[in-house]
DNA sequence: GCGTAGTCTGAAATCGTTTTCTTGCAGGTA
DNA sequence: TACCTGCAAGAAAACGATTTCAGACTACGC
């Protein structure tokens, strides 16, 4: 049975052959004769050896692992981002360092310091809205940027057209009629939200309408100042028939604030988010939004850093991928033109 | 600057001192004299010195690395729970590696062996529902189990009563006078599941009512599944006023399934579910469910694994956490007695 | 019988640290 | 002056693998 400490030496001496042949089967098995092989394999099982990673990655300086930073794992959407980009990983026989920041950029900066003292390989990186980003491109490890776009053109950046997801949003609401638009996002300091807002005015422009600037709304991204923030879009007075929330948790807060006000969705006001985090089709109205392909997103990241890794870099710095609209049933015509 | 491959013995010849000095200037720095010091950091600085994590955990096998292994990040529980299993990891100094095993015991078995390659220092472990847990206890790093229970008496354990949490729910609906209800759980053989369902009978039994046992459903954890059993339930013809609905997923499917049918929540029937995950207060009606305390779960699990890597291991090898009942507005005294 | 090519295998250096063991040296005491 | 103490710093041996290089052996052709 296996006991503690067994080394690619004790093998070898079970075996009656040198750490060097005991090697070779490890990685080169064609390179040693069959019956030395075997031998090897019998002792090794009857050792129970398990190979140590880190004096392998000591001496190749290829470890298995990869860096993963993320604002914060327990929100649905970047929780799926991750699946995607674990299940790659795991699938290609890396494993991968979960690091939460918070949005801090102090995080940012620790946790990449750490990951490169444990000579990770590569590096995924959804950044924070004011991250000093420029860090990881200091040092020499491939980084893969998904969703929050950095600028900072040595890295490599999957992410999704928020201006399009925008575009999308707003046309059909348009389509349904709708002519007084209200729209509500997140901080603007983060590109994607800029983006979804121009998103919104370019398809509003190409009909000949305009934003009220008196309801734009700017919020951090959490259901309760949603829920406020729609409170005072009501309270300026000006109507609206459609809010574009533009992420589903300010939409959820956007539907509870107009329920609380005795307006329907849709009925009186439509309501679209943005993202299609899952369970937004199990709302009441089940939510039209903007999807983004979560798991894709990640999962062509951790593609194109193993790619990065293994210095198959393709020369297109960028991976765009298109948002999706999905019509549940929070959007409806307007109730009187 | 900063050039790839600055070892100790570079900053050592820059400084003018041994690598030994530099080792104990990064590890005991009172045993060097203060002038060496600041000229070791001086180097350090200058040629952009960052200890290799690999070397130092080979020689001193202190890695600095646990292991995480849970059935699905996705999964709005258990991304609670990891984020408190992170967040004191990395306050404490760890790294985690991330596992998803979707309940899948090949993976799981893949993973540890994995991780025991990489010289974790331990591992949390949700496990998975038909589990070989054994595995991990055979290895020699501490391991720490979460959420669901193992029965193997040489692991520590952090669980939540769910045997509690299922007789809360039910006295929660006796108290309202419900009378008839169903129940709808996961698989039974997830012990977690089969012990609702036990603290529910309990409750019953001690108002001497009992479960029709034709309106207990058994179901695999998804919103979908949770619908059906939902449709199913009510073919039965078989009068219920409430539903518990062990788990927050299901329930989400009961109330769409009670809705299609024309029926109110909680007007003619109440539910509860069960987990408390976060958008269970968003739902029309905000959901009156059990709640598990998540994140200090997860929170639980690493203080106990931490305290084992470092050999203050207390005695007792169980910590149980305790669910709390959170009424909101899906349930209500059934309408017409 | 000898040179040569071709296979396998082993010896030893190396990856970047930590740590034990020594040694050098300063200062205090007899 | 000789001796002991004690401290600070260095030399060198690990940790557990990989890999280069060279050696042993076989087989073959002339």
């Amino acid at each position: 049975m296996a006991r503690e400490k067994v080394g690619i030496r004790d093998v070898a001496k079970l075996a009656g052959v040198s750490p060097a042949t005991v090697s070779r089967v490890l990685n080169r098995p064609e390179l040693v004769a069959e019956r030395l092989r075997d031998q090897v394999h019998r002792a090794m099982a009857r050792l129970g050896y398990a190979p140590n990673a880190l004096a392998r990655g000591l001496r190749t300086r290829h470890t298995g692992v990869l860096g993963l930073i993320v604002p914060d794992i327990a929100h649905p959407f970047f929780a799926e981002v991750v699946r995607g980009v674990e299940d790659v990983a795991s699938r290609e026989g890396y494993r991968v360092f979960l690091c939460n920041t918070d949005e801090n950029p102090d995080k940012e900066e620790k946790y990449v310091a750490e990951l490169l003292n444990h000579r990770v390989e590569g590096i995924i990186f959804i950044s924070s809205s004011n991250s000093r980003a420029q860090l990881t491109s200091s040092s020499d490890v491939p980084v893969v940027v998904v969703d929050r776009r950095v600028s900072l053109d040595d890295l490599h950046e999957v992410l999704c057209d928020d201006v399009l997801g925008g575009r999308l949003a707003t046309e059909h609401l348009l389509s349904l009629e709708h002519r007084h638009l209200a729209f509500l996002g997140g901080p603007q300091v983060i590109p994607n939200n800029a983006d979804r807002l121009r998103g919104c005015r370019e398809a509003l422009a190409q009909a000949q309408l305009a934003l009220d600037q008196a309801l734009v709304a700017e919020v951090l991204v959490r259901v309760e100042a949603g829920e406020r923030a729609t409170e005072q879009l009501l309270d300026t007075g000006r109507y609206f028939s459609a809010l574009f929330a533009a992420n589903d948790l300010l939409a959820i807060g956007a539907v509870r604030a107009l329920r609380a006000r005795g307006l329907e969705v849709p009925g009186d006001v439509s309501v679209v988010g943005y993202d299609d985090v899952w369970f937004a089709a199990h709302l009441s109205p089940p939510l039209t939004t903007v999807a983004q392909p979560k798991r894709e997103l990640g999962e062509r990241a951790m593609q194109r850093l193993l790619a990065l890794v293994r210095g198959q870099a393709p020369p297109e710095r960028l991976v765009r991928m298109l948002p999706a609209l999905v019509v549940r049933q929070s959007t409806a015509p307007p109730r009187h033109k």
